[in-house]
DNA sequence: CTGAAAGCGCTTACAG
DNA sequence: CTGAAAGCGCTTACAG
């Protein structure tokens, strides 16, 4: 995010503005009943599209709604429907302006555009009690259900809603002391197999940088590197280990650190894309980005133009936004089955930062 | 956006759910004043913290609604509340996963917090059908502003609303056919500059990549290129000239075809964070990325790892969500002054790729 | 095919 | 300090 010098400059535009004694209420159903000469009743029809109503009445119930501009209360009308839908669900993400809750975002957005339903997101900030917040603040504009990436280490807040009905869905995190429908990504295999890559090519000595330790999916990715290390009989070393990096200032420390210390290693993982950009910088400020090898989690869009390349492990964001979705839907539309817990498997793409060769590279290329 | 396989496993989890014959009814305020023995408005007192009720009664009533852990209905609250608002907006984006939308989003949503209004966000992707439909699903759930991004050449079916006292704020793009307030960047000055940029660096035949010809803002950037230009006194070369870029793929192939042709420029301006992306790919695939220089208009997250370090003119995007949102609060709060205009100033961040030296290049360093 | 009455969950405008 | 009545803009459940 850039922040230049905010000096913005004011200016009027314009001599003409709306007449102010031109400012109207806006028209209700009614207005247009009284200016079409017909009852509440029969303009609620024709705008709702219900059967039976004369031509002749719809022809002038349509023409009085076009004259007057009128725009029905979805809110109101909500108010006494039977299903009480308001036509919106919650999303409660870990940042709108990071690039894995834009693009989850925007993978729900698609499958509720489908069906008319906006989203209301919001920023949690990796911040418990904004999550309770906010997800109080839905339920008070009665949603129609909820998306939540969680923070919190229980959800059991949600439990008197959850009864009420309201359907949710958990996405890249699972809800703890709340049973619901969730969507994971294989964070620990991804990790895994990332490490088993560096093994691979003959590293024995790699180096861990990870998010928050509290977070599960940094747990999980943790998990997955420590497997890898015992699957080939290397030993665990916290000297090359750190948690708790959120940004990529923090990373791109935290590896200068560790690559100047005695006995540095020769390969890095890291488990989330900030983390990944930091630990590039450092590789770029030290001068080893062509022999120390790097594995990052999570996709990074310009990952093709950095020198070089990055090997990284992607998540299929888009699978799983579309499948919360859909899950959060069929649950809105009166599936009461047990819940659902999907995993999404995540991809290994080689690109060249994680193929540089270390000391035990054995064999040919 | 990754696309992984899309090998989703589903699975059921714990053998508990909540029990069916447990699901209650929402408790309404009225279940409230039943239970504390009071009446309705005593409780519609204690919810909005109305001063006047005994703490006997206030005590009776908070018991109440905690033990029924009642969530008071903000919708239904509004239809008779005299202000009516409904504590949310719509924000109107080009695209919820672009960067530049979410940086937008995410500053916009911060001053919306700190009044505890929630932002309904929607994508238009360039569809000015798709605008007037949102726009109009904003207005039926009656959200207490809007701010959009536009992309209609004809904002005039907003004219009703905007009667009707609306509040609205446009950013990025001047609203067609409507006065409201507007929030830009100075496009033009930042392409000009970077030109000039290039210039300086003894270019004079410099190429230009951009957007869509119909959007406002490539029109200025392009307008920018061109005075550039012409105060160097450049002849304008239309072979070197492209329009219409949306996405890296276009920009790449665009780029790609510029470079072979002959006479090819020995500089490239870029006039959108894609079309960035594009040309650096093009340049790294012909091994020109160290001889042809590239300055580009917008931020990139990872600027700093590409080689060489790019170039660019960056948007103080933060200022521009900020501004508009303080724009739209304070129409919601009654301000009815004439319209503003706010145009933010870029600025042009120097990293290397844009200082390449051009064959015309005089003087030190 | 059409419409008058009641009600959704809450607040307003009053009266006690 | 407390509450009964009316009403927000619409839909439901009826009656004609």
């Amino acid at each position: 995010m850039p922040q230049g010098a905010l000096t913005g400059t004011s200016a009027q535009v314009k001599g003409w503005l709306v007449d102010i004694d031109d400012v109207r209420p806006r028209p209700t159903m009614r207005d247009v009943a009284a200016l079409a000469g017909v009852s509440l009743k029969t303009v609620s029809r024709v705008v709702n599209s219900e059967a039976g109503v004369s031509p002749e009445l719809e022809g002038k119930v349509k023409a009085a709604a076009l004259q007057l501009d009128y725009q029905p209360n979805l809110t109101a009308s909500n108010l006494r429907r039977s299903d009480g839908r308001s036509r919106s669900i919650g999303l409660l993400l870990e940042n709108v302006a990071n690039p894995f809750s834009g693009a989850l975002h925007r993978a729900i957005e698609e499958v509720a555009r489908k069906r008319d339903v906006l989203v209301l997101a919001a920023s949690l900030d990796e911040d418990e009690a904004r999550e309770r917040e906010l997800a109080r603040a839905l339920v008070s504009r009665r949603v129609d259900g909820l998306i939540i990436m969680p923070v919190a280490d229980d959800q059991s807040y949600l439990l008197t809603e959850r009864r009420t009905g309201t359907p949710m869905v958990f996405v890249d995190r699972p809800p703890s002391h709340l049973d619901a429908d969730t969507v994971l990504a294989g964070n620990s295999d991804g990790a895994q197999v990332a490490v088993e890559h560096l093994i691979e090519q003959g590293h024995r000595r790699i180096a861990y940088l990870g998010d928050d330790g509290w977070i599960s999916t940094a747990v999980e990715r943790h998990e997955g590197y420590v497997t890898a290390l015992r699957q080939s009989g290397l030993t665990y070393d916290a000297a090359i280990v750190r948690h708790g990096l959120r940004t990529s200032e923090s990373a791109f420390t935290a590896l200068n650190e560790i690559l100047t210390q005695p006995n540095p290693p020769t390969a890095v993982f890291a488990s989330q894309n900030f983390v990944t950009i930091g630990a590039c910088q450092s590789l770029h400020m030290l001068g080893l980005h062509h022999s120390v090898a790097l594995v990052g989690f999570d996709e990074i869009a310009t990952s093709d133009m950095v020198e070089p390349a990055l090997t990284l492990v992607v998540q299929d964001i888009e699978g799983m936004g579309t499948k919360a979705a859909e899950l959060l839907f069929s649950r809105i539309d009166g599936e009461d089955n047990v819940s659902q817990r999907c995993v999404f498997p995540t991809r290994l793409v080689v690109r060249g930062s994680g193929e540089i060769p270390g000391p035990y590279r054995v064999g040919l290329n």
